[in-house]
RNA sequence: CGAGAUGUAGCGCAGCCUGGUAGCGCAUCUGGUUUGGGACCAGAGGGCCGGGGGUUCGAAUCCCUCCAUCUCGACCA
């Protein structure tokens, strides 16, 4: 085989399949080059690779500051739900009933075969429900802790796990277990409650924009779309390049309604008894598919420097002559970065120059760095953009190259940001009428539609959706007499 | 839970139709030559062929039956 041969053989891209070829695939193959997370030997459930749980740290650490800037406090409360508990709020257990994993026992034993089996004989009196979410444990259990006006607003997040047995799974975008923080505030008046709410979507659409470089489109849920229990629910829809929505992050005004199920009430100002006012919102490791959908391409991973655990990768091109000094000048130029706030490092593994650098462009990683005799001899650096590609590759000088790191960094999240949100802009379609909507989803059309929301909830309408798999996505705040429509995840 | 597909070495796959001692590529290890976008040569290690049952002298291969995974639905963050 000739070397012209071998080249032709070779993919092109680092990933097969190509998002055109075959979306889905190309996601889990993303996911795997960029050893970010694997299927776990437990059902349904997913096994977080560092590298994929430092994405989730970064995006955790950003919303966690956010959010105790605005008065909210960490807590935690129990996986495990008693069943006559999560059962008070009829509408709440009718959305989660049924993908809750019950614990009936609280013993092994060895059975007749020998095998390791639940005790019989220690079956519990009253089950307990694996948490799908805490808005009734934690409302039963800060009914104690307010009883005065002066004792709100009470604002509690939780960091944790919940667990959901969903039919069909993938990784990140929807896991029997996945992480998140649930937030549960409670108020005096309904009006503090559903400012709340906004301020908390807000807060996210922060996240999502600023820090992971994901456009969201902020609305309100359709009455159908509704969190199970609340009165409103405002939503953060992004679009993936597949032209599917991903909600990314949901706040949900509860009014009373667990309140009054969980009896949560306070002495008013003017010294009546009253139920109070909760919300709770939430955002999830649902995210890291987001943004693994939103930037990933044809050769893997992109990461908006911002949640990068390493910013820039200085990778020595070693021949064996003055590996040492190249080694050191390496080590120098991290040194620097670090000093300017610059998260980088230097890859020292036993391989080849081209295969760490094709694993860096597999996993995202914004700023690649070369190093060889070249630049040491000259007091330059070879640099490449993950955003740009190979294109964009330049010898610069060292110091200029350290200088301007981190305002290339912030130009390179902002590129990310703005390349993705015209993307997505470009994929909204106004239609006047369902057929309209009916001829751009049957001709394959990649994206949502947004329509008169009149026409929500109307027979025609509700045809559509069946017709192509399709829901009300939300209701945008900047276009209130609208609804969106999409594919979703 | 419905429809389809797939389970063979760490990963990706061939072999199955037509039963006869387990193969290929990548990865790993050894030695050597190399080195600026996925190196090359030579050698080596690594498998209850998803589980269980059946047919057969003999099963990765045929039959039954579980189980798991993936894709598309329904349900959902």
């Amino acid at each position: 085989m000739t070397a012209v041969q071998k080249q032709q053989q070779k993919p092109k891209t680092a990933i097969t399949p190509t998002r055109e070829e075959n979306f889905p695939e190309w996601y889990q193959a993303v996911v795997k080059a960029a050893d970010l997370a694997e299927n776990s030997l437990t059902r349904g459930c997913m096994n977080i690779k560092p590298y994929g749980f430092a994405l989730w740290e970064n995006t955790q650490r950003a919303l966690d500051d956010k959010i105790k800037e605005v008065g909210v406090q960490n807590a935690y409360f129990p996986v495990l739900i008693p069943l006559s508990l999560i059962a008070k709020e009829a509408d709440h257990i009718d959305g989660f009933a049924t993908e809750c994993a019950v614990v009936t026992h609280h013993r092994l034993s060895k059975n007749a075969e020998g095998k390791l089996a639940p005790d019989p004989d220690s079956e519990l009196t009253e089950p307990y429900v694996v948490r799908p979410t805490s808005e009734t444990i934690i409302g039963e259990s800060v009914k104690n802790w307010i009883q005065s006006y002066r004792d709100l607003p009470l604002k509690l997040n939780q960091w944790g796990n919940v667990f959901r047995w969903e039919m069909r799974t993938r990784v990140f975008l929807r896991t029997a277990e996945f992480l998140w923080q649930e937030g549960h505030n409670v108020f005096e008046t309904a009006d503090e409650a559903r400012e709340d709410m906004k301020k908390m979507l807000d807060i996210y659409a922060d996240i999502l924009e600023n820090w992971m470089a994901i456009p969201v489109i902020k609305g309100y849920k359709t009455e159908d779309e509704k969190f199970p229990g609340a009165v409103e629910t405002m939503t953060v829809e992004a679009m993936m390049q597949d032209g599917k929505a991903l909600q990314s992050g949901t706040s949900h005004f509860l009014g009373q309604t667990f309140s009054k199920s969980a009896d949560i009430k306070f002495q008013s100002r003017d010294g009546n008894i009253e139920h109070a006012w909760t919300t709770s919102w939430g955002l999830s490791t649902r995210s890291i598919g987001g943004l693994i959908m939103t930037h990933g391409d044809d050769d893997g991973l992109k990461v908006p420097p911002k949640i990068a655990q390493i910013q820039v990768i200085i990778i020595p091109f070693l021949k064996g002559d003055n590996d040492d000094s190249i080694v050191d000048y390496c080590k120098t130029l991290k040194q620097n970065l670090k000093s300017q706030g610059v998260r980088a490092d230097v890859d020292m593994r036993e391989l080849r120059a081209g295969d760490k650098t094709w694993d860096w462009v597999k996993k995202g990683v914004p700023i690649r760095v070369e190093v060889g005799g070249r630049e040491m001899d000259a007091g330059q650096v070879t640099v490449t953009r993950r955003d740009l590609g190979k294109e964009s590759k330049t010898t610069m000088s060292v110091d200029e190259f350290v200088a301007q790191a981190q305002s290339t960094l912030d130009d390179i999240q902002s590129n990310m940001f703005e390349t993705a949100k015209k993307s997505v802009m470009d994929r909204i379609h106004d239609v006047d009428a369902i057929d309209a909507a009916r001829t751009f989803f049957a001709g394959n059309g990649n994206g949502f539609v947004r329509m008169d929301k009149t026409l929500w909830g109307t027979n025609e309408f509700n045809a559509l959706c069946d017709e192509f798999s399709l829901s009300p996505r939300c209701i945008p705040l900047d276009t209130p007499d609208k609804v969106i429509v999409g594919k979703s995840y």
